[in-house]
DNA sequence: GGTGATTTGTGCGTATGTATT
DNA sequence: TAATACATACGCACAAATCAC
């Protein structure tokens, strides 16, 4: 062992992750390079590979590695792409700092030098208990998701899910299987129903394993999730839940009075 | 193998997650109960037991599993406490939606039947790079951190750290090693220095060792961090991190008009 | 296009340590 | 103290994906 295993009786598997953390702060690897191969790893500290596994994936699991089969273990890129979840947007964009159309995502993507898609879907479905809760519906009644499928750069970012009452719905563009130019908001506004107000939770976990399959993570990405409901001045209009991969966003509130500075 | 291993042709050890999974939801293991040891599994799916583990591994990274050495693995608890962090309060609370005063926070768990407790720290630091590049400080700058580490029924919550440019700082209460009454707002305020507006940035990932420690969180237990810049007429006032334990912590934030309902 | 070498993934077995009960 | 249960560590073999030739 090569690593100093003076005052601290820790396990080999953790003193060998705090080493490679070590070295990967200090730059080794820089860019794109593996790291050296779990047999080089072996021999250069001492261990079992089984013990060079364990080492690795704590780091795996910190988000901080991922691992290739057949090509190598490399450090994790993090490229981030803010998304102004409220506030005062930029002079070439529309809206209120509430709503946010998907032209708001696409011309962020953009002046980020990235390029955003999406897919859409729309289902007919029981409300989740949380989601009834929120918009005031009976337990297992029947509500209207149209979601959102986001990439990033062909990779992806986000899934947008807008749930909104049957009777809501009906009768509108809302029920179509297609995204509706303008945005939700437009529709809305014909009803009369224009959100003037908003609650977010935002939360944190892991995905499961539908999740993880879609966002291809891996471990050690966690799920950033904001759950939303708008309303007007009759009540709850829609819930809107977003989950982002970790990884590729920061979300961003402006909050108050910034006349000053809007950064 | 009691799993049906049909269609899927997948890892032994990921077909034995899946089948966990199914049990936990089915409600198998409900409330402390532990899981059958690890030499049961092996016998009842008739797998090695690093097979088993491997299996675990991957459900404790999901945060679903909590491993206690001696004891058992256990489902994971869940136990979350609503931080509103910005919006109306509740009228027995003071302020204008943007600051949060310490006495909120303890007003919040208290609502909820929990206790909210903190320890104070006060140090003198280099400006990390992002905090200096937001308070338009130069690179490495000296900036005084005032540090509150929260715990929620005696386990850790959240560390808050308010940044403040030193030349603010001088000559106040905020140079000294205990929280000031009534918050550092009012200090703020005797130097004319009244916070109007902030922009919050919302990340999440998974904790670093130093932090892991802290949080005792464990594997599969990401953080989830604000960062908040407070801004008066002049300019950035402070930068405030705080960085939640995300199984315990849900953000809260009350947007535009909400006259209608504050739920 | 294919073949073999490289590299991580999966799975088995065994032994011993450490914390809890 | 003894038994239980998870933690650490070693070893081996083969599978699957990738890459260089």
């Amino acid at each position: 062992m090569t690593i100093s295993s003076g005052g601290v009786p820790s396990p080999k598997y953790q003193r060998l992750a705090a080493d490679l953390r070590r070295r990967i702060a200090e730059g080794e690897w820089r860019d794109g390079n593996a790291l050296p191969v779990e047999t080089e790893l072996e021999q250069q500290y001492g261990v079992a590979r089984n013990t060079v596994r364990l080492a690795v994936d704590v780091l795996v699991n910190e988000g901080r590695l991922v691992r290739l089969q057949g090509k190598g273990t490399f450090l994790r890129e993090h490229p981030v792409l803010d998304h102004r979840a409220f506030g005062p947007l930029l002079p070439s964009q529309r809206g209120d700092g509430l709503a946010a159309p998907s032209a708001v995502y696409h011309s962020e993507a953009e002046q980020a030098g990235r390029r955003l898609s999406a897919e859409f879907e729309m289902l007919i479905v029981r409300a989740r208990v949380d989601v009834a809760e929120r918009l005031g519906l009976q337990p297992g009644e029947a509500v209207v998701v149209r979601r959102q499928l986001r990439l990033l750069d062909r990779e992806p970012y986000s899934i947008e899910e807008s749930h909104y009452r049957a009777g809501v719905a009906a009768g509108t563009a809302l029920m179509e299987p297609d995204p509706v130019p303008g945005g939700d908001e437009a529709v809305l506004a014909e009803l009369g129903r224009v959100e003037v107000g908003a609650v977010d939770q935002l939360v944190a976990r892991m995905p499961g394993p539908e999740e993880a399959q879609w966002f291809q993570g891996g471990p050690g990405v966690p799920l950033l999730v904001q759950t939303r409901v708008t309303y007007d001045r009759r009540g709850p209009v829609r819930v809107i839940e977003t989950r982002y991969s970790a990884d590729r966003c920061r979300l961003i509130y402006g909050l108050g009075r910034l006349d000053a500075r809007v950064k």
